[in-house]
DNA sequence: AGCACGCCGACT
DNA sequence: GTCGGCGTGCTC
């Protein structure tokens, strides 16, 4: 007998393993590694889907035949997991604490994920003494069984019948995943024909001798789809019925594939010229791609440097090889022109995955991938899963976002998924930034990562001039803590020249809250421990996590002083007072506000592009990709709010951000400004973001990470505890930091348990505990052991995650 | 996850 | 005496 091991849809840990099936002779020859099949599991056995993971034959030793439970039928015809994302999603699954089946399921698209349904089926009708049952099935023998319709003290009568096999319980698995089918047509006879043909009719048939007309014209075209003809020609699909069964034309059925931008490729874009710096980079990373030896470079270039022309001549050479190409961008930059560019240059063959798609678009493009028509998958986190074959580059530009970490479970890393990749299939992987991650960057240093520099821009134009305003100095208009006169004058020269400017306020680890002036009252979230966010347009206080809302207070309610104000700016509060300062300006707004709309970010910005506004201003989100050569100056008006997270990452976090949204200005022939106001003129992070000096900044950072000992010099995991009553939260994190000191190695070192940064967050307390590592032989089963202990916790109501290698401590 | 088994309290 | 509460344990 075949054995199928399968791993089924059941995300806990006891069954986080492969389950040994048996193989039904009709399924023999179909059931195959990577396919998704319905499982009967447990005491029910109710039908789960299922990957198969591995197809073996039995030994007869090691399972009774009564044991065995047979496959019941296959959701795929192919495998949706070669043998390379199946290794992938168990290597995956151990490295970040999560289950085998979430991992599979994070691989593809939403389409292959299963849904269930159950239904009642009324096997002897006249045992039903209850008249309640027979209303529920109403003559029918089967009916859908849905908890919520089903009314509780039916339940249990249901459960008698089902115990006297008067009941039967059927489950059922919907396979979301349907291709579209097409129907398309070609010619089958000769124009003269068909001309016959025509001359034959009678004269009334006019529709015939139309359909013949336009066959006559159209003999040696290729395929076409039937609905284009019937809508362009006014055909009915009875005509078309009528035509193929005379023999006058073919028709099949053909997957169609939703396209999500139907785009005119008007033939390819010529690859532009690389210049010195870049055509060095590029043959390095050429060299590595022929040789097929798995290389990791670390391209480090300035903003505008060109790094995006390297990254697609690599591209052209990997495929010139044969090979297949994975590209990934933060989603934020992912936007139409990017994906223009490389279609632009690589035509068909390239696949784009982004949030935008729907599940049917995401499904088809995915589909092209797996089938080799697109080599070239251009796509944010999720698409370094990509089932290309013959993978040759991986790119990943932006490499330090942190969107390139998923942060929920599981809680993988693009770049970890890109390195394993790159070394099944000795590929060439490329990571891009102007501003590296300390990690990739420390990597280089070691030797490890190949550093690449690109230090020109491209136009030769130099970096824009800087300059750091301090604002516990710096005269304020109108004694407003927000604008410099500084900057104020800068815009206004910019109005006069007609050039534009991008204002930057930094929102990360801010908000505009309620204070009162007298007695220091905030409002605060009735669920979480955060303050409520001031939104001038509802007038509303709204809570940015759990989206409560209460209207905004007039009297402070603690001491009825009227003196209870805004505090702290949003954008909205920013735009309006540089309205009030410089009326004749138009200005746009950049923010969570403005773009929640689909769509709305591409608007904004190529109305600015098209020079419709004198000023952009937002949130960090203005800071990544946008390239406009008419700006020529970039103001940052609170460079510092982000230093004060508690977060050993707050300063690489401010200087990426400042470096990056300075990059936007003079990024054409005009010369550009950059101007920072900050509170903190003399921070490291803040003045040699600056200069632009990644380097020293590198340099320094590092010293103090040692002194610190943190990431790169250490690694970390932290456990997170969620309970809506804090004791047991506290409790459970107390237990396990108490049981990890007993089981780690000595030098590694066990903080906690603390409050998370927001202790409580809807209406749960949010406790935590980190482990800080160098190199630790026991931990690896010390982790093992607490998510089994973790299952415990939970069954108790006590949420446990765990995150390697967290981003945000605190 | 979901289902059964099992051992204690409040009902006919 | 039974019905049903949810703690515990298992699922090829």
């Amino acid at each position: 007998m075949l054995i199928a091991n399968v791993i089924v849809d059941v995300p806990t840990l006891q069954t986080n393993r492969p389950w040994a099936y048996g193989i039904p002779k009709q399924l023999q020859d179909v059931v195959t590694p990577g396919m998704r099949v319905q499982a009967p599991f447990g005491n029910g056995s109710r039908l789960l889907q299922g990957f198969v993971v591995s197809v073996e034959t039995d030994n007869f030793t090691e399972f009774s035949d009564k044991k065995l439970k047979l496959i019941q039928g296959v959701l795929d015809l192919e495998p949706v997991l070669n043998p390379e994302l199946i290794q992938l999603g168990q290597v995956m699954a151990k490295q970040n604490f999560a289950f085998q089946i979430s991992m599979f399921q994070t691989m593809l698209p939403n389409f292959f994920r299963a849904r269930y349904e159950k239904s009642l089926v009324l096997m002897e009708p006249s045992k039903v003494m209850d008249e309640r049952v027979h209303q529920l099935f109403a003559d029918r023998d089967e009916v859908a069984f849905n908890r919520e319709e089903i009314p509780d003290e039916l339940l249990s009568v249901l459960k008698r019948y089902q115990q006297q096999k008067i009941i039967k319980i059927h489950y059922h698995i919907k396979n979301q995943a349907k291709s579209k089918l097409v129907r398309q047509f070609k010619a089958q006879q000769t124009a003269e024909n068909y001309l016959r043909l025509r001359s034959e009719l009678k004269l009334s048939a006019t529709k015939q001798a139309r359909m013949l007309t336009y066959l006559s014209e159209h003999s040696n075209d290729e395929w076409r789809l039937v609905s284009a003809l019937e809508k362009e020609f006014n055909f009915s699909s009875q005509d078309v019925k009528k035509a193929e069964e005379k023999g006058w034309l073919q028709t099949e059925y053909v997957e169609a594939y939703r396209q999500p931008e139907t785009m005119n490729l008007s033939g390819y874009a010529q690859p532009l010229t690389l210049n010195f710096e870049q055509f060095e980079a590029y043959q390095t990373i050429q060299q590595a791609l022929i040789e097929q030896k798995k290389r990791t470079f670390l391209l480090e270039g300035v903003t505008g440097s060109g790094k995006t022309e390297v990254y697609l001549h690599s591209i052209a050479q990997a495929l010139e090889l044969g090979k297949s190409a994975i590209m990934l961008v933060p989603e934020i930059t992912l936007t139409p022109q990017m994906v223009q560019r490389v279609k632009g240059r690589f035509g068909a063959q390239v696949a784009v995955l982004h949030s935008g798609l729907s599940d049917g678009e995401r499904y088809d493009e995915w589909r092209r991938i797996n089938q080799g028509t697109a080599r070239v998958v251009v796509g944010a986190r999720s698409a370094i899963f990509a089932p290309v074959e013959n993978l040759g580059l991986i790119i990943i530009d932006e490499e330090h976002e942190n969107s390139y970490k998923q942060d929920d479970n599981p809680r993988y890393h693009a770049r970890e998924v890109a390195d394993w990749r790159a070394d099944f299939h000795q590929a060439t992987v490329v990571l891009g930034s102007a501003t590296p991650s300390l990690e990739s960057r420390a990597r280089a240093q070691k030797g490890i990562y190949t550093l690449l520099h690109l230090q020109q821009r491209v136009k030769n134009n130099s970096l824009p001039r800087a300059e750091i305003i301090d604002m516990t100095e710096s005269l304020k208009v109108n004694g407003d803590d927000l604008y410099s006169k500084k900057l104020i004058e800068a815009i206004k020269a910019r109005l006069v020249r007609h050039e534009q400017t991008v204002l930057m306020l930094n929102r990360r680890g801010y908000a505009n809250f309620m204070m009162c002036r007298d007695c220091g009252y905030v409002p605060m979230c009735p669920n979480c421990d955060l303050a409520m966010t001031v939104h001038a347009d509802t007038h509303r206080l709204e809570c940015h996590v759990c989206g409560a809302t209460q209207s905004l207070p007039y009297v402070c309610p603690q001491c009825h002083s009227k003196r209870i104000r805004p505090f702290g700016t949003g954008t909205q509060k920013a735009e309006m007072q540089l309205q009030k300062l410089l009326p004749q300006a138009k200005i746009l707004r950049m923010d969570n506000d403005t773009t929640r709309r689909k769509g709305s970010v591409e608007k904004l910005l190529t109305s600015f592009g098209r020079q419709e506004a004198d000023i952009l201003i937002g949130t960090q989100m203005i800071a990544k990709g946008l390239d406009f050569p008419n700006v020529t100056l970039v103001g940052v008006l609170n460079a510092d709010t982000s230093l004060r997270l508690p977060d050993f990452r707050a300063s690489e976090r401010t200087f990426q951000l400042i470096t990056q949204v300075a990059g936007r200005a003079g990024r054409a022939d005009k010369a550009g400004e950059v101007l920072i106001q900050t509170f903190n003129p003399q921070h490291y992070a803040i003045q040699l973001a600056k200069d632009q000096d990644y380097e020293r900044f590198y340099q320094q950072e590092m010293r103090l990470r040692h002194q610190w000992r943190y990431a790169p010099y250490y690694y970390s995991i932290q456990i997170k505890f969620v309970h809506a009553d804090e004791m047991q939260a506290v409790q459970a994190a107390m237990q396990t930091a108490e049981w990890l000191k007993n089981h780690v190695a000595d030098n590694t070192m066990i903080f906690g348990p603390a409050p998370s940064g927001v202790k409580r967050l809807k209406n749960k307390y949010h406790y935590q505990v980190l482990i800080r590592y160098q190199h630790d032989a026991q931990l690896e089963q010390a982790m093992t052991q607490l998510m089994d202990d973790a299952q415990k916790w939970q069954a108790k109501g006590v949420q446990i995650s765990i995150d390697r290698d967290p981003l945000n401590i605190g």
